[in-house]
This record gives structure tokens, sequence and C-alpha cells, in this order.
DNA sequence: TATAAAAACCGATTGCCTATCGGTTTTTAG
DNA sequence: CTAAAAACCGATAGGCAATCGGTTTTTATA
């Protein structure tokens, strides 16, 4: 899945902000950008066709809200530019983990081992 | 940086292979696929001037070898395609992590750890 | 050294995707 | 019922991979 510069920033905007729609968007967005509220307006469907927004009508207009967090799209990301390099069952992070490893400071090590370590806890508990 | 299909299957090629030149790559992977000498020589091209192969004149024809491996490569794909969403200082794969933890089994995030150790190991030896 | 074969190089085309809008249809509220 | 607002559709431009035909350059050899 491609990412085009505009949906990148309306995606950021969206995970600030409470749900808008495509006027609002474009009042901060557009605006600065001089971009007309059709692109917003485009570029706002393209992502939710894409999955990740989420829409309601609200009353008149569109409601759009993100539907993936950053770390989720993250996630995504990372599995869909990696996936033709990795071995089936291998999971894509792991993989990634292990080619990017050396690129971790040693907090961000401590970092890692710390949410690892909460999710065990988080399983024992359940 | 961008890559298809065929391009993502030279590397793969190259990676699992002795340096080659256009030819050899065309008599493995341009066969099968039913691509013309030229696409080959074409994609060659595209991935050296992406920094991703190397190449020299060996005689007449250029011979291609990869020139950053799978775990380089992998590394590279994401931090391009996850710059724009981790802020400075923060790792994508940690932003990643916290994210996809709860898809991981409990092998793999024995996997993790072990990686992170050795990580660690690898440091304190040098 | 002239020349044919091989390889590199160049340019054009197609296909896919984002960005961008103009214009038309549909919806909604007064 | 109707005017405005919003959605929807279609078209264009720009960028990149894939693809290949044709031309130039290189190389080996007769």
């Amino acid at each position: 899945m491609q990412l085009g510069e505009l949906e990148k920033q309306v995606l950021h905007y969206l995970w600030n902000s409470a749900e808008s729609d495509a006027k609002q968007v474009h009042a901060v967005l557009g605006q600065s950008r001089g971009n007309s509220l059709n692109t917003i307006q485009s570029t706002l469907d393209r992502l939710f066709k894409k999955g990740l927004l989420g829409r309601t009508k609200q009353g008149h207009a569109y409601c759009y809200r993100a539907k993936v967090d950053r770390e989720a799209l993250i996630a995504k990301l990372i599995t869909n530019v990696t996936s033709d390099f990795v071995a089936d069952g291998e999971h894509s992070l792991i993989a990634a983990f292990s080619s990017a490893s050396a690129n971790l400071d040693d907090a961000q090590l401590d970092q890692l081992q710390t949410l690892i370590e909460a999710q065990r806890k988080l399983r024992r508990g359940s």
C-alpha cells in the first residue's frame, strides 16, 4: 500500500484530532497547502477505501476518523514492505528486528525488553 | 524507494547466487517469466542506480552482485516507509512492536527475547 | 585492422497509483 | 419544493516499474 504525502498528512491530522469531516480537514490542511476541498475529499475517500479511516454519516457529511492508530499502521507498513523477503511462518516483525537490531541503541533495547515483559505479564494474568 | 516485482525477484536471485551478468539472470528468471533480455538488463540497471547492486565490467559484460544483503535491505525499507510516522529518537520497530505484540505467540516472544540478548552480548563483546 | 556479434544505452509505451479539480448528482434542511 | 451542501464521477498530470525495439559502443577474431 502506497501512501502519498497528502495522505500521510491527513492521517497525522486525524490521529491528533477528534473525528472530522472533509471541511474541517480542509480548513486545517487544505488551506495551508492550497488544496481544494475536493482534493481533501478524494484523499479521505482513498484512505477510507484503503481501510485506514472509518467514516459515518454525521447528519449531512461523512465524519472521518482514524481506523488504525499510528502504531498499527507502522506495523502494517513494515509487514507489507518486508513480506516478500521473509520466509513463510517467520513473523515479519521478528525478521525485521533481526535485520535492524543493530540500529537500536541500548535504551531502545531496554524499552523493547520492557514491552515484552509487559506482554508476558498480561498473558499470565488472563 | 519503490521495488517492483521483477526487481525483488532479481534481488532474491542475486542473494542466492554468485555474481551474474544479465544473460545469466535472464537464463534463470527471464526464461520462466518470459521476459526479454532487455527487460532484465533494465531492471539490473535500475537496481544498480538505486544502489542495491554493485557491478563491474567482467571482460565484456557487467557482472552484477548484491550490494546490500537481505537484512540491510529490510532495515532500509522499514526506515523509508515508516520515517514519516516516527518521532526523532523513536524507533519504528518499537512502535510496531507495541501494536503487534498481542499477535505474537509465546514462542515468538521467546525468539525476540533471544535476539535481544544476542544483540546485548554482541555489544558487551565489542 | 575491419567487422560481426554481443552488450550497453536510449527512448517510447503501457500500466498503476497519487494528486488535483471541474462538473454532475444526490442529500438535506429550511 | 428548492437552494445549498456534500458526495460522487471522470479526466488530467506526474511519477515509477515493466517492457521492448532500435542504435551505439565494445570486443574479440578472422
